[in-house]
DNA sequence: CTATGGCACGGATT
DNA sequence: AATCCGTGCCATAG
């Protein structure tokens, strides 16, 4: 509200008929980035900036100043997170890891257990056992994008082998499961699930040259260069950056993160790119700052072309409707963009405040929260928050991909001490000796109510639960 | 008689 | 206004 009023309205009058809001807050990073795409093919008004990167830590910035990471004075205290918004090269991933289906109960488990340990499983049959040590080194180097920071070269001279044998050893890993893990960087791994895919399908034929050329061009959406560089029409190049959009992921390690504890509850659906991503500012010291990304799907910055503005006044009579048009909806988009990224970013610092436990120790940490407090306490309408939390998710310095709808999560904290309660337990307990175990740590909980907690957790009544766990229901 | 799940109610949350 | 959640009551299964 306050900036509406800052915004250079060329003709407020006009803008009358036009929503003064867009709903922009409720959209996913995937969805965001299909409106986004949409109105700047469509309208000419819309201007993409060149990405801006940390000339230290190479991240992408979208706001302008410094960057928020690296020139932060450390004195902070760490309880507050440091929040900023990150461009990233954005694909929407549908396809690939097509053995999805159905999951067995080992898929299950391999779940379960971290990306590295779930490629090995894979590939070790495949493997001389010499290179057993040089695998795990290289696996557990990856990032958590599944992406591999490590040149050959290093690996090869770590392990005094020649080249070509750690060659050897990330293309078996490059074809496992998340196809492309492995890769040393989201090019190289768009191009091993493209021909992956090309041995089972067709795929456009200029494909791989887009991805190996036009890279960059194409996370910036400049389908006209692209045209010129390939040699055919932009609707052309649309038509091969839509399947690739659609079918390969340039993260691949981001494919096998889904919520484990919600998929026995009908919820089969995987989380892939995340809306935001936390993480600690140093890996080693256990008191540091949360480092929280809002992920902006494009990289560099949206803004009205002021050219586009100027050209507006000479506008021939035909046309000026037209433009004039295009260009309140431009202003209005990226308005309602920065809103949004304004209010995401005070709800994650918040968050990230609040739940810092959480994000750190896990389940049990949870702090139960409202939106409707955390609403009161930003100032904002409680369906705001609402809004901005819906459908969103979120990546953990963990790897785990949550949606963020879990941090107000009432009953998590209690359902995951249940939990405990059930694992050591030596013989199976009924719900009222739960419900009395519970009651004395703390938790005065109803019998009815652990029952239920049961059943969303997935586990199986007391005269059925034979000592043991492992069993799903 | 005990343990559990279904149904439904009321209050809180969205 | 609609939905979610914890709970009590009651029927049923063992």
């Amino acid at each position: 509200m306050l900036l509406q009023t800052q915004l250079p309205l060329l003709r407020p009058q006009t803008t009358a008929h036009l929503a003064q809001t867009m709903t922009l807050l409720g959209l996913t990073a995937t969805e965001l980035y299909q409106k986004i795409e949409a109105e700047l093919a469509t309208n000419p008004a819309l201007e993409l900036l060149e990405e801006r990167y940390c000339p230290n830590c190479r991240r992408k910035l979208v706001a302008s100043g410094p960057c928020p990471v690296c020139s932060q004075p450390r004195t902070l205290d760490n309880s507050d997170p440091i929040v900023f918004i990150s461009a990233r090269e954005y694909f929407q991933f549908s396809g690939m890891t097509s053995a999805e289906e159905e999951k067995s109960d080992d898929d299950f488990i391999a779940d379960c257990e971290d990306l590295p340990t779930y490629v090995l499983r894979q590939i070790a049959p495949e493997l001389d056992p010499q290179d057993y040590r040089l695998t795990v080194h290289i696996l557990a180097n990856l990032d958590e994008d599944g992406l591999l920071s490590l040149s050959n070269l290093e690996i090869a001279h770590y392990h005094h082998v020649p080249i070509t044998r750690v060659e050897n050893i990330l293309r078996i890993i490059q074809r496992a499961d998340p196809v492309g893990v492995g890769a040393h960087s989201p090019q190289e791994a768009l191009l091993v699930q493209l021909e992956a895919l090309g041995e089972t399908q067709a795929v456009p034929p200029l494909a791989s040259k887009l991805i190996t050329e036009g890279l960059e061009l194409l996370g910036r959406r400049q389908y006209s260069e692209l045209a010129g560089l390939l040699g055919v029409s932009s609707h052309k190049v649309r038509e091969i950056a839509q399947f690739i959009t659609q079918n390969l992921n340039p993260f691949p390690g981001r494919a096998h993160w889904g919520d484990i504890h919600q998929s026995t509850a009908a919820e089969p659906k995987a989380y892939y790119n995340p809306d935001v991503l936390i993480k600690r500012l140093s890996e080693k010291e256990e008191e540091s700052p949360l480092v929280v990304e809002v992920i902006s799907p494009l990289a560099g910055r949206l803004r009205v072309n002021p050219e586009y503005r100027q050209a507006l006044q000479e506008a021939p009579e035909d046309k000026v409707a037209e433009w004039m048009e295009h260009y309140e909806r431009a202003s209005l988009l990226v308005k309602c963009l920065q809103q949004r990224n304004h209010t995401i970013m005070r709800l994650m610092a918040r968050i990230a405040q609040l739940q810092r436990m959480f994000i750190l120790k896990g389940d049990d940490h949870l702090e139960p929260v409202t939106r409707a407090q955390i609403a009161q306490e930003l100032g904002v309408h409680e369906s705001t928050i609402s809004r901005a939390v819906a459908n969103k998710t979120v990546q953990l310095p963990n790897g785990r991909i949550i949606p963020l709808k879990k941090f107000f999560d009432r009953s998590l904290h209690i359902r995951t001490e249940m939990l405990k309660i059930i694992e050591v337990e030596t013989k199976p307990l009924t719900d009222t000796q739960i419900a009395h175990l519970l009651s004395e740590r703390g938790y005065p909980i109803a019998r009815r109510t652990v029952a239920k907690y049961r059943s969303i957790e997935g586990i199986l009544p007391a005269h059925l639960r034979s000592s043991n766990r492992l069993a799903v229901a």
